[in-house]
DNA sequence: AAAATTACGGAGTGATCGATCCGAATGTGG
DNA sequence: CCACATTCGGATCGATCACTCCGTAATTTT
């Protein structure tokens, strides 16, 4: 079973929490390999060994944020939810999580390589974070095309105008949070946007929202 | 009147316009004294001796940054306009500003100095930005509470919530046009957003169950 | 014209960057 | 007990970081 040699001395899982951290606190590149050394207590070696590069450790923490805190916003491809009540719960979740004093502020998708680089070495780097964000987009746009379906919002919707608006303000959250806005002031934030949300039909709307809630979360 | 002494064989505007674009494109952290250096065609004795520091060249990039592309979010201030007017011509504007494919994307405002840096070094240029983002943040807010009182909005519109979806969303548009969002979903995005200016009290009370699934460790 | 003042190009400062090498340590399979 | 494989701590690599120093050039002031 044991892969044969020396068995290694950590546990991957707790060497990913700890670069997760600094990287969401500091971002790729302001985060050294000698912080990362401090903050895990591993050497050079041991770090290279198991992650190949800065650019590897930080893909697999991403990862490992991507399947703990920022999970929250996996809830809107639930189609179990009616459109709307998905992207309030994404919205209110995102919100919660990203001002929890139990970790770094703000969410490390929207945070993390947005400007170019220097060189090309870490363009890598940006493009596995856009592709994060990418997909985030692609489902928040799938419930606007589904509310369209069901006739929670107008026929004549803007699809991807609508799908930016949510989006755009999804990925200001982090900023604000960053700044200090209150969490509260956010909550308020997102249930403005969502008043944008209004069905031409109610009825219908409504009986498919009571549906998703019945079948619970 | 020339101020004795040999004299500069630049223009500083012209300086600051390359380091700006540098700045701009990079980031703060990212953007090395050598690329200066290139962009400029400048020495680092010039460079130091007409701005003093890393920081001190980039607050300056700042500056006129501020003054030029960065003064399309001005008009937010005009009491001239109606608070409504004024917030769409700042959106509007802001999206045309960042998508123009005359100098880098995004707003540099928005992009800059939001993580954590590593040392105390440049807490400095974080305060800079941050307290720019402040001001635009409070002129929104001025506008928001200019719409109550006008009739513009309802009276029991939440404020800081109000004030904190507009600001969400323009601070994510920045994010947005460097994934390559196009102008035009961002323009019907602002609609969406201002949509909500005209929505009565019909805002739902945010049924936001939320969850506690939230973050990991 | 001489002195004083400022800017210039370019080499060089110590520090830190990500990444690698090495010998010792610790396992498994024969 | 013995190769073999893998990980360990620690020293170290060349490159690059922001920054400074020095000798010289170009002005104004005396």
């Amino acid at each position: 079973m044991s892969p044969a040699g020396r068995p290694r001395a950590f546990v991957i899982e707790g060497v990913l929490e700890a670069a997760m951290r600094l990287f969401w606190e500091q971002g790729y590149e302001a985060t050294s390999m000698a912080q990362l050394r401090e903050a895990t207590g591993l050497s050079s070696a041991s770090l290279y060994g198991a992650f190949g590069s800065k650019q590897g450790l930080f893909e697999r923490a991403v990862e490992h944020y991507l399947a703990g805190p920022g999970s929250v916003t996996d809830v809107i491809a639930d189609e179990a939810l009616s459109p709307r009540e998905a992207v309030a719960r994404m919205l209110h979740g995102s919100i919660d999580m990203q001002t929890d004093t139990s970790h770094p502020r703000g969410c490390l998708v929207a945070l993390s390589g947005i400007v170019r680089a220097p060189g090309d070495d870490d363009a890598a780097v940006r493009r596995t974070i856009a592709a994060r964000r990418a997909m985030d987009r692609a489902r928040i746009r799938a419930c606007v095309v589904r509310g369209v379906a069901t006739g929670e919002l107008a026929g004549e919707t803007d699809v991807d105008g609508f799908t930016s608006m949510i989006h755009g303000f999804l990925l200001g959250v982090s900023t604000q949070v960053c700044d200090g806005t209150p969490a509260r002031d956010l909550h308020a934030a997102a249930d403005a946007a969502l008043a944008a949300w209004h069905a031409p039909s109610a009825r219908a709307a409504g009986a498919r929202a009571a549906d998703a809630r019945a079948a619970g979360v």
